[in-house]
DNA sequence: CGCTGAATGTAAACAGTGATTACAAATGAG
DNA sequence: CTCATTTGTAATCACTGTTTACATTCAGCG
């Protein structure tokens, strides 16, 4: 399911790309744990050693994986939060924040091991060497909109900070056995909810 | 540095007790990511395969190094906030909120391999197995206490979980190359206000 | 076409790992 | 003292990340 420049078979072909894949998929079916290097060429066809003319080590394949990790989160924002439209009305603006939280809450969920992963000694910048916006442009966009319909004041680097930890926290806490609080996708709202009730106006 | 309680030299000893205790050290000055069953054995004068009569697999000696770091927090946790005692004034309820917020952010800023161990795929209930106070109890006392000086509303799970995953989420992107919000130490305070803030009685 | 040099692959090896096994020594209860 | 249980050892297995020396393919150019 790839092929994006290869000419023609797998003996010669774009590797790097499809160990990328490879690896990207494994973290998709929590295969993470016992990837290696070697197991990635023995399946691709190709010896070992080869895996080494394109990344200096292990973790450098890694850090290619998590980056396309917020490359796939950011694709999550753009299907729930087109980035280059914007909120109507303040109504449209409270659902677009949600989305934005539900989007991170799901896909931490659902592709934990890419997520632990990007947030993980492995972590890169996130958007760093892309033209996307970030994770963090996002959340700010989404602030701005709130205040722009009076909903919250206008916010700094703390407040976006505060915002952005909360919806992490969620995100990583989610499943942890400590908590009661099992389906987490319905109390999302609620949260967002406190959230903007932090920020509102009129402390 | 080692030698917590071994009553004499090498041959035998508490090894097990010996073997945690080596790990946390390697987790305490960040040394985790290379500690080997052999490697800790070898530092103990002892072969590799000792431990396998102590602990099932490598993971079993993580995770009871997890179950010591949850007892290390709840260390900082009693320094901080005595568990005992209780906020005698609302002055006395913030504070101790907030230093409830400032023992855990710091907690995961000087011990971070230990606090990722703590809550990675090696993490265990917190408190599951101890008689002391889990971090949810001392959480849900503080927020008990500021309802009961009416500076939040009485909490529900939920916004338990809001604040908790406010807190953890702060401590989990401190560091992150994305923030600007460098000096984090002087942030907790304004970022505890504003879950307070969220909590307030009147929206 | 044939030469050449850079990419890209292979095979073999090194050191180190988690884990298991068969065996030996110390320990403590009877 | 005896003897089973505990605790350690030594050797071994399969596997890992990584490096090395060597082979192959390919593109550009005379």
């Amino acid at each position: 399911m790839v092929q994006t420049t290869p000419r023609d078979a797998h003996h010669h072909g774009n590797l790097k790309e499809a160990l990328v894949d490879y690896t990207l998929n494994a973290a998709n079916d929590g295969l993470l744990v016992d990837l290696s290097v070697r197991k990635a060429a023995r399946e691709l066809g190709v010896s070992p050693g080869a895996a080494y003319r394109h990344f200096p080590d292990k973790g450098a394949l890694l850090r290619s994986v998590a980056e396309r990790g917020f490359d796939a989160l950011a694709a999550d924002f753009e299907r729930a939060v087109p980035f280059d439209s914007c909120a109507i009305d303040a109504a449209d603006a409270r659902k677009r924040f949600a989305a934005l939280a539900m989007a991170y809450v799901s896909f931490a969920n659902s592709r934990t091991e890419l997520w632990r992963l990007m947030f993980g000694p492995f972590g890169v910048a996130p958007g760093a060497a892309s033209d996307r916006p970030s994770t963090y442009d996002w959340l700010g966009k989404c602030l701005a909109e709130l205040a722009q319909h009076h909903i919250i004041e206008p916010t700094g680097a703390d407040e976006q900070f505060f915002a952005w930890s909360t919806i992490h926290g969620m995100s990583d806490l989610q499943g942890s056995p400590a908590l009661r609080v099992q389906p987490i996708a319905e109390s999302v709202d609620r949260q967002c909810a406190l959230i903007l009730s932090a920020l509102a106006p009129r402390g």
